[in-house]
DNA sequence: CTCAGTGCAAAGGATTTGCATGCCG
DNA sequence: CGGCATGCAAATCCTTTGCACTGAG
């Protein structure tokens, strides 16, 4: 997925501004972040590669990008809070996570493929009081790096 | 679903006893209540309906039911621990997440749905050096009390 | 008698909050 | 100016751990 940043910042920047938020360089910070790691970050990550943000404002600022759309939470197999930008941005995409180390990772499934699962999902839409608005399809198991360990204990 | 308590309690028993465990009063007033409660359950639920457990206890014994493969952990929209029984003992489903409450719900899809995506999932599983063990499809949305409310703030 | 399981209390780690200050519009 | 954003520190919340004791095989 190809990402035109200066596009993405301008989303962001609109968004932000619509709600009556300012993008300072703070916020632009955390999204050029996410565009560089590219999969989902956990805090820790976003604090130990940029040690000049404060920990309460990154928080407070995920919280705050995440109202408005531009980050959203993913759910690994820990329970770290993990966060990539909206698919808006970054486009459609589902996760790998690691069982054993933690790690989400995207990855994309062939549009046949896509389509089966998106009528799979409007089957479910159906009958209930639930009002659907997303959904998310993981695949677990063992990343390259976990999967090459030799069997643990 | 229905569940033959008699027999998931046996399972639970047998399984223990294979790993070397006990199956203690403990630990089947766990699985006992996860019966009764039909759904993923945070320990806060656990805790709160059965107040003569101890915490600690239940965080050991859910880890040690989780190892044995009785009960597995539920990714919901919060932070939180949600543990249901294994499909092994309580079938095949998915989860309706409230992104508001937090509150997991089970559902099942037809089984042409079903089938779709166990083939969107074959086509995944074949690239990559990522070894899938499992997946989980969720919906994402607000659960039945959480939609009534008024459109929050 | 031995080892797994339990209770209670304290520790640990991640996330959230309070408050004073700084900065953009 | 006025309000949103930031830093720093302290508080909270959930989860894990240490240790002594109990109980089943």
């Amino acid at each position: 997925m190809a990402v035109d940043r200066a596009q993405a910042h301008a989303v962001v920047g609109e968004r932000l501004r619509a709600a009556g938020q300012l993008y300072t360089s703070g916020r632009r910070e955390l999204v050029e972040l996410l565009l560089d790691i590219g999969r989902p970050a956990t805090m820790a990550d976003v604090l130990g590669q940029r040690p000049s943000l404060v920990q309460s404002s990154v928080y407070r600022n995920m919280a705050d990008l995440e109202r408005t759309g531009i980050v959203r939470r993913v759910a690994g197999s820990d329970e770290l809070i993990r966060v990539e930008l909206a698919e808006e941005i970054i486009g459609h995409h589902h996760h790998l996570v690691c069982t054993q180390c933690g790690t989400v990772d995207d990855f994309t499934v062939p549009e046949a493929a896509e389509r089966a699962l998106r009528d799979a999902l409007q089957a479910i839409a159906r009958e209930g009081s639930f009002v659907p608005e997303d959904h998310r399809l993981d695949v677990l198991g063992r990343c390259t790096p976990c999967s090459r360990e030799r069997t643990i204990k």
